[in-house]
Parts: C-alpha cells; sequence; structure tokens
DNA sequence: ATGCAATATTGACAGTGTCAAGATAGATTT
DNA sequence: AAATCTATCTTGACACTGTCAATATTGCAT
C-alpha cells in the first residue's frame, strides 16, 4: 500500500479513514484530531485537506462506512425467512444494542448530533444514512403486517417510536447515562415483549 | 447585582451560569467558550477558575438547575391525582418530548455523553441527577400498578426502557437525525399507545 | 492596622482546525 | 524526450481553545 517515505504517500485517503477509525473506536471522538492523526501517518499537518474538505468530511466518511456495515447486519437477520418472525424481531432488537454497544464511538457519530445537527453530514453519508433509516421503517409495515407490532399505527411515526426505543436504550448504554451494559440482554427482552404485548401467547405465524 | 467596574465582580459564579445558560441555548456547546463567556461578562479570562475547578464544573452546574426545573415539571404532572392515570401517563410523554424539543442543547447536556460518560460529572450534579432517574423508576411501577403499562415486567428494566424510548425519540428530533420537529405530537401519541397497548379500551382506572 | 483568604489579573503553554503560498512528483500532452 | 498540467504534500501562519503559574487587589476578621 504505502511507499517507505515517498513524497506522495500512495493510498492516503484509504488510511486516514482506518487510522482513524481505529483512533476513534480506541480513544473517543474527543480525541480524534487530524494533526495526530496525520502525525501518525507521517504525514504533514494539512495533507487530509487534499482528501477532505474538512473534519467533518472525514467524520463523514467514516460514519459511512459504520451504515454500510451496519446494513449487512440488519439484512442478514432480516432476511432470515427461514426463522419466525417473532424471533428475528428479537434477534434484531438485541443485534442493534449490540452493535451500538460494541462501537458505541462509531455509533454516535453515525447517528448523533456531531453529523446531523447542523447539517454536516456529507451528501455522501446522506446517501448511505437515509436509505437505513428508511429499512427501519419498512422493515416496520413488514412486522405489522404479521401481527408483532399494532397494526393500527402509521407505520412511520411507529418506526420512528420504535427505532427510538432503540436508539434510546442504546445512548443511555454508550453514554453511560443511567444502564449498565450488564443490563442490555434484559433491556433488549424488556423492549421485545413492550412491543408485542398483543402478541403474547399467540401461535408464531410464519414468514 | 454586579458593580460597576470594581475589581470585585459581586455575584460571578451566578452571572457565569446565566450567561453560559443563555449562550448555550442560543448557539450551542460547540460554541460556549469560558473566554467568551468571561469576555461578556467584562471580566478575565481566569476569573471564572475561581468559582469553577474547570469547564466541566460549570457544565455540570448548568445541567443541575436543568434537573431541577424538569423535576418540577415532571411532578406538577405526576401528581395531579384529579386527572386519570392514562391522561397523566399521556401527559408526561408529552411534556419530556416537549421539554426536550424547547431546550435541546440543555437536554443535551442533561442527558448527554459530555457530562455522563467519562465520569465527567460532578458529585453536586450527581446528586441532583440520580433522584431524577430513580423518580423515573418509581413512576413507572406506580404506572404498572395501575394497569397502564405491563405488570409482569421488572420495573426496573421497564423504566429503563420507556424512559429509552422517550429518550431516544427526544434525541431524534434533537439532533436532528431523522424525525421532524413537527412529528412530536404524533410521536408522542404513538409512544403512548405502543406504550398501553393491552389497556386498549378499558375503563380507566382512577388514581 | 495587620494579616489572611477570596477574588481577579496578566503571561504563558500546548493544543486545535484550517487557510495561503510554495514545493514535488506522477500523468498527460506535445 | 520535453514540456505542461494536476494531484499531492509541505511549511508558515492565524485565530481560537482550556488551563496553569505567578501576581495583584480587595474585603473581612482579627
Amino acid at each position: 500500500m504505502a511507499h517507505k517515505q515517498a513524497y506522495h504517500h500512495g493510498d492516503l485517503r484509504a488510511s486516514i479513514i482506518s487510522a482513524a477509525t481505529a483512533r476513534l473506536e480506541l480513544h473517543g471522538i474527543e480525541q480524534l484530531s487530524l494533526r495526530k492523526l496525520a502525525e501518525d501517518l507521517g504525514v504533514s499537518r494539512t495533507a487530509p485537506y487534499h482528501h477532505f474538505k474538512d473534519k467533518n468530511a472525514l467524520l463523514s466518511a467514516i460514519a459511512a462506512t459504520g451504515f454500510e456495515n451496519w446494513k449487512v447486519t440488519a439484512q442478514s437477520i432480516f432476511e432470515r425467512e427461514d426463522l419466525p418472525a417473532k424471533t428475528r424481531l428479537t434477534r434484531f432488537i438485541h443485534a442493534y444494542i449490540h452493535y451500538a454497544a460494541q462501537h458505541p464511538q462509531l455509533y454516535d457519530l453515525m447517528f448523533g448530533r456531531t453529523l446531523w445537527q447542523h447539517n454536516n453530514a456529507t451528501e455522501d453519508l446522506k446517501a448511505v444514512a437515509y436509505p437505513t433509516f428508511h429499512y427501519q421503517v419498512s422493515m416496520t409495515r413488514h412486522w405489522q403486517q404479521h401481527g408483532l407490532l399494532p397494526a393500527d399505527t402509521d407505520a412511520l411515526r411507529l418506526a420512528q417510536v420504535t427505532w427510538g426505543t432503540l436508539h434510546g436504550i442504546a445512548r443511555l448504554v454508550i453514554d453511560g447515562v443511567y444502564a449498565n451494559s450488564s443490563h442490555i440482554d434484559d433491556m433488549c427482552d424488556t423492549a421485545a415483549a413492550l412491543f408485542m404485548q398483543q402478541y403474547r401467547g399467540a401461535a408464531d405465524p410464519a414468514g
């Protein structure tokens, strides 16, 4: 990949993203500085600016990779048509919170104010993120149709609320506000039970 | 309050908190700098350090006032014993999200990673915040006992999940991730319906 | 009045993101 | 092969940030 000490790094953009992701997961976003990053890569302070317009652009690129990875995981659960719908929904809930708990800094970047608050997100990031959000809605609609979630509610609103539940639990855990990470699975099961109150005791429909 | 141009400000600590809160709500936490704050108050850069150990201590103090205000609002709803329990729970949900939507920056400070992640919160703040968290649990237990929330679930876990739902919706709204603030009331009603699925159509018990 | 503690000040340091101007090297055209 | 173009990288600089150390001023208690 990278040459020894050439004037041109060779693959600086990818190297920056990878080093930044590593630093992010390890030390948190507060410690993620472009200058330190450049130093780690043996490159001048301003070199990254030839590959990213500014820090936000780099953060957006990191978040984008996170969305791509997450979508693979989500789909691999949602599309397991051999499993009962109820199992899939429960698994999805657990997977969501565990993803957040295992990549707290990345999750914060993907779903936090840093990128979304002042429209800081790059167009590239939006192009990856928005479909993920919409995917959440279509999953919700699917679960409504299979009787797992209340059917007499607008799918978009219900998706916002159920996603909000997962998001909120994830945030409470990763931000260290109140919940403890040792309670994760209990909370997931509780959330699943709350979602599927109607469904209790009924037979599990296929699909 | 403040003297004209005296060497000693007179009431600097309170002035800082008030100015900082105003700046926070107006420009966001990213723009909240101790130096600008000092300049606004006509005081040197390091003067605030005689009243707050560091920036975290100031932020903790601001958050603490937020918790005090919120607890008043929450209690004023919860203790309205003249209203049916279902109404109170619904009102509580709306009040929670509206509080967050009306004080987005303050909410972020109160319930965000800035103060809670690396144990940055002051002991003073914890002394105010933790009771608020526990209050949430006792409200949940109360609503379980009145049949509004599933009774066969551990109150602590259920509180974490229901609070998580509100927290998640609040964050999605104030962080500008997906939900739009014009959908707030719809989302609150959807959340209320999700919580009280069992309860549908049943008569509203008093208390 | 004297001394002490609270409060405020200037100076300094290390750190940040990012712009401007110039250097280098690889690719493209002539 | 030579010249030019363009992507890439560099140093220098600026305006910020939080915070420490040393110093000055003031009000209060003795």
